[in-house]
DNA sequence: GTGAAAATGAACTGGTGAGTTCAATTACCT
DNA sequence: AGGTAATTGAACTCACCAGTTCATTTTCAC
């Protein structure tokens, strides 16, 4: 857990940005055959850098991973909370407002990092369940307070009709993300944009059909 | 179970359901501890089996880990396609009836069995895509359809509105689950049946609030 | 340049686990 | 009782991999 240890120090002599190379190659060999498959020397091999190197900076194989998980999940929360500043703040739009966050949260969601770090979480919770919840806490549970705040405040403007935030923010992202797990494998298969854009419309749409307080469009 | 009887002595010896005890004690400990970790010593010892038995009865540990999936799986889906028989046909108490529906659906999502197939093909569906897509095809795809169909046929009826029933079964079933995951942490904890009732019936409400053709209750 | 920290590669250790072999044992069938 | 097939335990092979060591080379600061 010695994680300061890489500052400028001393590690700034030498060779840079080894580091760097080591964790995103860590990332990307973690993401193709998981971790009990992903070797050191394989890891070493498409960071182009000596095993030993790896050891030098990040000390085993189990803090590598920790590493990588953490740091990849907190740039991949920052977009996602990014999102929210689009929100729609008055009526103005309330539905194209809310189709186009919808539209960026998907986006956030089926990044190819995002995925890969929720489906390395879930494969390795039994193993690294204090990671799961780590990521969980600072990710998103935070993310659910930020939204239910801005859907409460749509709702004090009376432009929607909520009684429990938290819940209506749960069952946004829920009709939003729908089946995209399941379209997309739980993130090892690719995509297809066109349908996750339906998909979270059509979210959309059965979230005003519930909770909105007008016509809706 | 039946299992807990084994010991090591030599009074079972011989030919029994070997097999059967070999897959379910499999199941415990690929559960438990994943599929890499799993060793095939300690599978045989808690089946109470002999290492060869395990090559005798189902060949490698790709193949048992195989048996295992597809057979507790089915079982799983068994089980969930039972469900929609008790499924509101007419509008007599609608809202009880999907309350009904969605608890149950609830139970046989958090069955413990069901949640560790579902966590297991999660964390290996890079290593087997194939099983992953054995498995959902002759389970959620199903389901889903089913659920359309009886969907479909109360919107026909006048009870509900829907333009696309599969649609609309996607969004019910996501509504309904919404956040047991996250509660559950993928199924790696135990999960409050209180809680999951709340969710499921506020599921059940939003659903009606958005897809209802009357006053609801 | 010079020197020290960092990086390298290659070989090595120790441990683990899949899958096999085999002689001895046990259960079931007739 | 006798025969056959399944079961057993134990030892074994083979491969893979985390982590280490070390002599050598590279990089950068001054």
């Amino acid at each position: 857990m010695s994680v300061g240890d890489t500052e400028k120090s001393t590690s700034d002599r030498g060779r840079l940005d080894k580091r760097r190379a080591i964790v995103e190659a860590a990332l990307r060999v973690f993401a193709r055959v998981g971790y009990a498959q992903a070797s050191l020397d394989l890891i070493a091999a498409e960071a182009g850098v000596a095993k030993p190197t790896i050891y030098n900076h990040l000390g085993s194989k189990e803090n590598l991973f920790r590493h990588v998980m953490t740091e990849t999940a907190a740039r991949a929360n920052g977009k996602t909370m990014e999102v929210l500043e689009s929100f729609p703040g008055e009526a103005d739009g309330l539905r194209p407002g809310l189709e186009d966050v919808a539209g960026k949260l998907v986006a956030c969601y089926t990044d190819e990092q995002s995925q890969a770090v929720r489906r390395l979480l879930y494969a390795e919770a039994v193993r690294f369940p204090d990671l799961f919840d780590q990521v969980r806490a600072s990710g998103p549970d935070q993310f659910i307070e930020a939204l239910a705040g801005r859907l409460a405040r749509l709702a004090n403007a009376g432009h929607l009709r909520i009684e429990d935030p938290v819940r209506a923010a749960n069952q946004f992202i829920a009709l939003v993300y729908e089946e995209l797990p399941t379209l997309s494998t739980f993130g090892s298969r690719p995509l297809d944009q066109k349908d996750a854009e339906k998909v979270a419309v059509a979210g959309v749409d059965t979230f005003l059909r519930a909770f909105g307080s007008s016509g809706g469009s």
